[in-house]
DNA sequence: TCGTCACTTCAGTGCCGACCGAAGTGTCGG
DNA sequence: CCGACACTTCGGTCGGCACTGAAGTGACGA
């Protein structure tokens, strides 16, 4: 007995939602993203999308406006139609990255305002000075890396 | 009037748990990192830790294993004293940093099986091709920039 | 063996966020 | 206007986590 390719997707789906709620998006909010990456066509009316991963009306409405703000999600009106239309924005996945990628990078301000804070006694800086060695690393590395992200990206 | 750099550090301690507590470290944790990092001596009992900070013994009890478990903290025990000895381990602060990495890194395993599912229909897979690139340059650059970590964290 | 001390464990509390579903709002065609 | 429909808002519930403080554990010196 072979398992379908939809229900496999609906697998994959759900692990890609857990693996978002680990970083804090809500899982219907990763249901919604994982679904709208795969599902054929590609636009779904809030009703489809409450009905196909199970979510009450009003979950899909407060994750769908978290998702559009994000940017990772864009709805589309018709006129003479009174149910909008969403599909996944992908090219603005690279945001969500750069978010990541910032927040690693900021801690290196309160590392810095924390050595000026000790500057006078590098004996008692030398922990912190560690620490702010390595944000310090990362401050340097990333934006070079950033710059070398694909062309699908831009 | 000015303000002390005992008060300041306090101050700076408590916007360093605050950014950590947003990454999912418990406040307290986040607290004891930062006192730790900056103290004069180096080293702390729990009991110390517990009033300097103003958390319950339950608290420090908890977050000091965690962080223990976690390597970034050191337990010291004495013979003839009952009480251990905690400090910061900043050498494997790094361990920390590649852990947000490998985070980051492993959703490529999650788009490269989503693409698996897509095989033989390159049309549907267009959305998740656009993430997935991402992700594999991650993991391309990644790896070279960790790398050339600085050399006080090897 | 006993009391003291330092830490750990644990039951209880409070808080916060995700979620649901019903009521509300607005928009459309008729 | 009116009814139908699509979405949003909101009160309420639930579960989970951080935290507390008291009871428990174990190690030590006397």
């Amino acid at each position: 007995m072979s398992v379908g390719r939809e229900t496999r997707l609906s697998a994959w789906i759900e692990r890609f939602a857990a693996h978002f709620a680990e970083e804090g998006i809500p899982l219907i909010g990763g249901r919604i993203l994982g679904y709208l990456l795969v599902c054929q066509p590609t636009e779904r009316t809030a009703a489809e999308l409450s009905q196909e991963l199970e979510a009450s009306s009003g979950s899909i409405s407060t994750n769908l406006k978290f998702l559009v703000n994000a940017g990772l999600v864009t709805k589309r009106t018709r006129r003479g139609r009174q149910a909008a239309q969403y599909r996944i924005n992908e090219k603005r996945w690279v945001d969500l990255i750069q978010r990541k990628l910032d927040a690693l990078v900021s801690v290196r301000e309160l590392t810095e305002s924390g050595m000026r804070l000790m500057s006078g006694d590098p004996e008692r800086a030398m922990r912190l000075r560690t620490v702010d060695d390595l944000y310090t690393w990362l401050a340097t590395e990333l934006p070079a890396v950033w710059d070398r992200r694909p062309p699908s990206s831009r």
